[in-house]
DNA sequence: AGCCATGCACCG
DNA sequence: CGGTGCATGGCT
């Protein structure tokens, strides 16, 4: 094995309501907070407002494009403040899954190289359906009866 | 350092 | 024209 390259392989966010969109933002995606940087390709310094594309897979199989972005202008004009990393392009992920503040989304990386997310719910769901759909762990006595 | 917020460009 | 993302300012 060689795991020379890469040895942090999974990272999890916990989303904040800016990162959703539910504060009114339009930024379109999460902050990456230092302490897990070491999961993304490094974008170094040398040019200004660096980016990656990354493909990520869901469990679905669907394939999501995101922007992995360092906002640096800190070091390149006098009035900049930026130093931050960003992962746009996510609405409609979010949308599509419904995710809340507080809950996560989980990143990984498998052995070959190839990038992965998926989410992890923390709060209980708003309970409009709360009647007939709460999730059901099945025993292996147990089946699914249609009616 | 991290999160909230927004004017504008772009694109369907 | 509405949704989305860029880039950035500002607040905690």
């Amino acid at each position: 094995m060689d795991n020379s390259s890469q040895n942090v392989v999974a990272i999890k966010k916990i989303l904040s309501a800016n990162d959703t969109g539910k504060t009114g933002g339009h930024q379109g995606g999460m902050l990456i907070p230092k302490t897990v940087l070491s999961f993304f390709p490094d974008l170094g310094n040398g040019v200004k407002n660096p980016r990656y594309k990354l493909r990520f897979r869901d469990e679905e199989g669907n394939v999501w494009t995101f922007n992995f972005i360092y906002y640096n202008n800190k070091f390149f004009s006098e009035k900049g403040k930026r130093n931050e990393y960003r992962l746009t392009g996510m609405t409609r992920f979010i949308k599509e899954n419904n995710l809340q503040p507080n809950d996560s989304i989980i990143l990984e990386r498998n052995s070959s190289m190839e990038l992965c997310i998926k989410y992890e719910r923390s709060q209980v769901q708003e309970s409009d359906n709360s009647e007939c759909m709460s999730i059901l762990k099945l025993g292996s006595s147990w089946k699914v009866v249609n009616l």
